[in-house]
DNA sequence: CAGCTAACGAGACGCGGCGTCTCGTGAGCT
DNA sequence: AGCTCACGAGACGCCGCGTCTCGTTAGCTG
């Protein structure tokens, strides 16, 4: 995100940003206030106060628009990994933040607006995984690395990770309680699986 | 899924079987060659020879319509866990089942689309739930409950069955590659986390 | 500073799908 | 045999789409 003046294709001329920063504004108010299926381009052009075609002309298709509003501002961090030594505490540390930001109705709000987003849209999908999913699962996958305690796989490190991320969207995505403690619990589970 | 001729509400008057399932036909195949978004209930009553109103009628919004039409076809059964006295083998044969329904070309499409479309509709939701999801999280839960080397708490096994079906569904939604070997092998950490 | 130029706000355009309505018609109960 | 209500068909006004064409203006270049 925030590339000051410049898409990144060919033709980097200069831009108002003015105006990005209304339309991505406008398009944040409308998806939290309508949700993402009743959001229109010629909404977001009149909160904006800025004609259609300036956002045809920056942004291809709306999932884009959509993508780059719900990463543009940071209700989903993605957190890193703490590393004092003890794997149990920081990787507890680490999934209660990530049950903190997901868990919160605005969070849980926007990964589910994401997730709906990207799943039509293979392109949304990887900027989803490049800007929160990705930095998350490397992280974590760092700190298991580096416990001396820890001797699985690499393979059996990933299914970890996965299952401990997996295990906490889902539940946003079911619509099922997420808490600070129930996080917590996972990780309990997941890390004696791996033998510590 | 499968009434015969009555929706459920107050107004069971005499519908016509023909239409009803040439309108899910219509809206599944339609679904799988232009996506959930593209989907239009004008296309759907022209492929399926029936006047709109007919759709509109029986379906209150197009999500339901949605919802009933994924879930007529069983791309996604709710593969029960079988019980052969040895946890390992039962849990792994469950999650086999589960990555190979979850993991095919068309089941992944069918529980992205699913996903999108419960998102922004609780109600869609509930049902994918109820007819999906919750048998699977049910299913497993009693297994692991039967098992009598496993001394976990209710919470627990709640949260492991979580982190098991959650990592796979994340991989399925990530786009990542979800083999039934690796399936066995989450099942096999997260058990030996459960004490196994 | 002056001049150029492309991005800007505004809005008109045709199009396509929306959801509602109004027709005959015919299937299926009584 | 008669009644009745769901049916297929399609017309209706409406709205948002994506494209286009206007002046106007911000900001680079000389």
């Amino acid at each position: 995100m925030t590339e000051p003046a410049a898409p990144q294709d060919g033709r980097p001329r200069r831009r108002s940003e003015r105006a990005r920063v209304a339309i991505l504004d406008a398009t944040n108010e409308l998806l939290h206030e309508n949700g993402l299926d009743n959001l229109s381009i010629e909404a977001v052009a009149a909160r904006a106060g800025v004609g259609k075609q300036t956002i045809y002309r920056w942004w291809p298709t709306r999932p884009a628009l959509v993508a780059d509003a719900l990463l543009h501002r940071d209700d989903l961090e993605p957190l890193l990994a703490p590393d004092t030594g003890d794997v149990v505490k920081d990787m507890t540390r680490w999934a209660g933040a990530l049950a903190d930001s997901i868990g919160s109705p605005r969070g849980a709000a926007t990964l589910r607006m994401l997730t709906a987003a990207a799943t039509e849209h293979p392109e949304i999908s990887r900027r989803l995984h490049e800007r929160f999913s990705g930095p998350l699962q490397s992280s974590a996958l760092e700190r298991l690395k580096n416990a001396d305690e820890i001797t699985a796989t690499p393979s059996q490190r990933r299914h970890a990770v996965d299952a401990m991320i997996g295990g906490m969207v889902f539940k946003v995505l079911a619509h099922q309680k997420l808490t600070r403690a129930g996080a917590a619990e996972s990780v309990r589970i997941v890390l004696r699986g791996l033998g510590v």
